[in-house]
DNA sequence: AGTCAGAGTTGAACACGTTCAAATATCGGA
DNA sequence: TCCGATATTTGAACGTGTTCAACTCTGACT
């Protein structure tokens, strides 16, 4: 930690004082939650570890579900970052699609542990995390954006409002993977890749069957249903 | 309460000490569930509302979650009794399924406060309360037998190993259902019955769509799939 | 009737997330 | 340089779920 004195001529614009307090108090949550889990990171603990006192974290993250959410970010932009690999290297929809939600466990894999944790507040309707809420459109829309450059970047050939709709269908299977890769204790999530390698040909197949004269009338139905009950 | 001294020649062989604490408790936590939601039903305040010791609710429940699951059973009961109406008088399979399915909202809907604090517990994968858990194995084959009566009573026609899994497939269908009416805030939860009420014709049409040819084998596959991953 | 192991019961104590009144530090303007 | 308003920081205190050593009661056996 010595060696972080400032080098005070530096112009403090950017880092104040108080940007400093708030990013170790977030550097401390993550050490403790790496180490030793999440029962371990109380809040007193976090404090502690940051050097300040717990009041002061209150302030800076009004509750201990909002210091997880950086947690949650770092998730999803280390996400977007693997996912450029597949996204770059294949035009084929099953290769694409495949790598980015492969790509999203590979990622996710050392969090798993603490994921039940974090997926129990997640849970509740009325919590910043719940993937529903208002607080996480930002990173649902970035996520679903992500599955549009799946769709979009690939040869596949689809009717134009069901192509529309893909990527949030796609965002809400990968809502059901991370589902079952919650309650997935098989070691390394073998369990969650092998349902991912089995999802993504099914869903490739059905998209073809939707261009089918007696079936696209039901794929209509749904696209509407799901367009009905997404938040938005 | 002074109504409720034993009387005393009574054989107390199917209600000892034990159960009648057990079963006042289990009362207490109801009533103020009921009154006062989730956050004023204390441990502290259901053991005063049963007229005994924090510590002695915990000789009886070892945690509060195994307290609510009294309450998630009361539900399943419920439920379980409202639906004979809808299939006992219906032999059309959407007929059967939405019957089915709105009696679950009509049964639920006094517990829809209460239920997103549930939710959230239940959402954790090591709690007893997860609808995917050892515990709530009896629970979920309960369900998952309920659709099987709405499968069997009805006049679909489908070919076996579906008609085998399609009980399960309902279950899940189900828990959707739930998961989005936990975050139903409409009046009434009048959104979930909008829900239920496009979804059945959907599934109904899906279904009879599964024996045409070409579609047949995504189906088989959506079954091994289903098979795979569901608990058991 | 007397005994005693085990069931049943108690309430103080613990660690947790969270709150808040009070203390202190910061910094632009006089 | 000093002032005052505002931003930041503190730690004791609250209510929660949960634990536990100690206590009382029950009922089967001598």
């Amino acid at each position: 930690m010595a060696a972080r004195l400032a080098t005070v001529t530096e112009t403090p614009s950017r880092s104040t004082k108080a940007e400093q307090t708030r990013q170790s108090i977030i550097d401390a949550a993550m050490r403790l939650f790496r180490s030793g889990g999440y029962d371990q990171a109380t809040m007193r603990a976090i404090a502690d570890e940051a050097g300040v006192s717990v009041g002061n974290a209150y302030y800076y993250f009004s509750s201990k579900e909002h210091l997880i959410q950086a947690y949650y970010d770092q998730i999803q932009h280390a996400h977007a970052d693997a996912a450029e690999i597949p996204l770059a290297g294949e035009t084929d929809f099953t290769g694409r699609l495949r790598g980015v939600l492969l790509a999203w466990v590979d990622v996710a894999e050392p969090y798993h542990e603490f994921a039940g944790k974090f997926f129990k507040n997640a849970a509740e309707p009325s919590s910043p995390l719940s993937p529903f809420s208002e607080e996480s459109a930002a990173a649902r829309e970035a996520a679903i954006q992500l599955h549009r450059r799946v769709v979009d970047g690939s040869d596949l050939k689809l009717a134009k409002d069901l192509r529309a709709e893909l990527p949030e269908l796609l965002w809400l299977l990968q809502m059901g993977i991370v589902l079952f890769w919650v309650h997935d204790t098989s070691p390394g999530q073998r369990q969650t890749r092998d349902l991912v390698d089995q999802s993504v040909p099914i869903i490739d197949r059905m998209l073809r069957l939707a261009r089918l004269p007696g079936v696209r009338g039901v794929v209509d139905d749904v696209v509407g249903l799901i367009r009905l009950i997404s938040p938005s």
